[in-house]
DNA sequence: AAAAAATATCTAGCAACGACAGCTTTATGT
DNA sequence: ACATAAAGCTGTCGTTGCTAGATATTTTTT
């Protein structure tokens, strides 16, 4: 079975490099420019191959989110560690949900804007995806009574930030003034 | 100088007409379905005939989204009438404006998710704009300090929330919880 | 009233898109 | 050595946003 595993692998690697070059693509040119065509010149490999892989452009998207929500569950945590009192451990999380957003733009864009067919909220919800409501949720602190409703009003209340900062809705400058009123009004 | 003014009534209609059809073909099959050959073919036009109208099919957008505004601005003021007491003027705000976002939700992509063009916060901001943003300011009420950040995180908010729950992130169960969560934070 | 200029509109086409069917090459097991 | 199966490529379909060039219509000038 040693020569089925090696084409499993290089088949894995595969898989990896088309999720970097989109990736890269992606920060390069916006995700309108990775098109399968590009994607599959980059690669060296015909178009057609990147359907062996995934189902449509859609997927691709899909699998880069879920990797950006591994990234981001594990920034949320580290950005825990050191912080004193409940008050500064939410401000950390913020921050950090924030600056991901801003230095990951283009994979935040492939996780919460982009259509990635991803289910939320449910069953099949991938758990990277969970982990990182997770963080949220346990940023707020031991104070019971709506924790849910209260993360995802938060969370919305960050990816708006975030979302409309990028887009230029809201200008770039006061960024720190605008969570320090976040914090407050969640703490 | 009447065949003139004809002439120019004329293209005005034609101009609505297009803003109208590509509202209802929007609103029918979503604005991928939007496209400038499907459009010229509604209103019986060539397709060159809307470029001689807007620059592009993000000008068409955009001026769909201005309309959004005036409505949203006008929204936001009716929903403040017979309100007593400034916390409830600004439960009654956020929830005109959530109210808008799921009920005209393709006027609000227009809007806030889709690229169009449009200036925020800057000189050139159309004038429907800033009116609805001030609406949002007044309904924080009269407590001064950082009041125009107040107001960008509580849109921020409002935002995330219409386009989580729009695009199902957030379940649409638990609407009216988290606009008591909101209203709390920000009262 | 005829000729010239300006305006309005259309036909046709470009380059690029996502997606896929079917053929050809390559590698595998006997 | 040979049949078979897997892998990958060429070519194509139907669309997309957008535009150049041709044509028809109206306005202005002579």
């Amino acid at each position: 079975m040693s020569i089925s595993e090696r084409k499993e692998r290089q088949r894995a690697e595969r898989y990896e490099l088309i999720l970097s070059t989109a990736c890269e693509l992606a920060e390069a040119e916006g995700w309108d420019s990775v098109t399968t065509r590009r994607l599959a010149a980059l690669i060296d490999y015909s178009q057609p191959v990147l359907y062996s892989h995934f189902k449509g452009k859609a997927e691709i998207v899909g699998a880069v989110a879920i990797r950006g929500f591994e990234e981001l569950a594990e920034r949320l945590k580290i950005s825990k560690v050191g912080a004193a009192g409940q008050t500064n451990i939410l401000r950390n999380v913020c921050a950090a949900y924030l600056d991901f957003a801003r230095s990951r733009s283009v994979i935040y864009e492939a996780m919460f804007v982009l259509p990635t067919g991803l289910k939320f909220a449910s069953e099949e919800t991938p758990a990277a995806l969970q982990a990182a409501f997770a963080e949220l949720v346990a940023a707020l602190g031991p104070k019971r009574d709506m924790l849910a409703m209260k993360a995802e009003v938060l969370w919305s209340a960050l990816h708006g930030l975030a979302v409309l900062v990028q887009s230029e809705r809201i200008p770039a400058t006061g960024a720190e003034a605008r969570l320090n009123v976040l914090v407050k009004a969640f703490s």
